[in-house]
DNA sequence: TATATATGCAACTTTTCGGTTTCGCAATTT
DNA sequence: AAATTGCGAAACCGAAAAGTTGCATATATA
């Protein structure tokens, strides 16, 4: 099973998952109550985002608690960081190109 | 045809694409030679990245050179900022923890 | 003009995905 | 102890995705 983080996020409902337990832990059934999906779909999704790390499961009782796993969100963070400096450094472009027009200007 | 970006950068082929022509545009058969499909499943690909308007396409003669839309890249970072925002939050509430701890010592 | 090249597109196949239904198990509650 | 509740897992299904093959079209080149 080939689980990495762009795929786990590529689906809409797991993303409003992400969304949902950001701030707080919540049961499977709780999640699920917020989407127009049985809970064993939503049991599925939170099958895949555990198995990516994405999600941590803590066991309280017969209730299991979901929590994001903040840290693994960076990872994407991290990915977009190789473009982020190109289109920090188009934006310098730019910025050089408009302080070199207002020089002229003078 | 649902084409969100995230769905797009879900593919693995698709994310080596895109950094592939992130400093370059290049033709498909260019860009088909660094993976190992054929030119037209890398053609396929592209079709995605143009739909959801992550690359644009030049049309040189025969040739069509495929570029990254940087900008779209940015919505990427957008959707990752209510995240960032957590996690900047918690690291602050540690930053917190340690000076209090380094107080106490004195 | 005939041929080679660059490319997109459509048809088809196989695999993967998301969802539902059914079941089993463990922890509560009555 | 019996019934209820919370949950995961397996089996199944339809839809979508990813890849291949075969073709059509436009632009170069000989």
């Amino acid at each position: 099973m080939r689980r990495d983080i762009f795929q786990a996020i590529a689906d809409p409902t797991r993303r409003g998952i992400i969304a949902l337990i950001a701030l707080q832990a919540m049961t499977p059934n709780a999640i699920a109550e917020n989407f127009n999906s049985t809970r064993q779909a939503v049991s599925k999704h939170l099958r895949i985002l555990t198995e990516c790390e994405l999600v941590k499961q803590e066991y309280r009782g017969r209730e299991i608690y979901y929590a994001l796993e903040i840290e693994k969100m960076k990872e994407i963070d991290k990915w977009l960081d190789q473009y982020r400096k190109i289109w920090e450094s188009r934006f310098n472009q730019l910025d050089q190109v408009l302080s070199t027009l207002k020089k002229q200007k003078k």
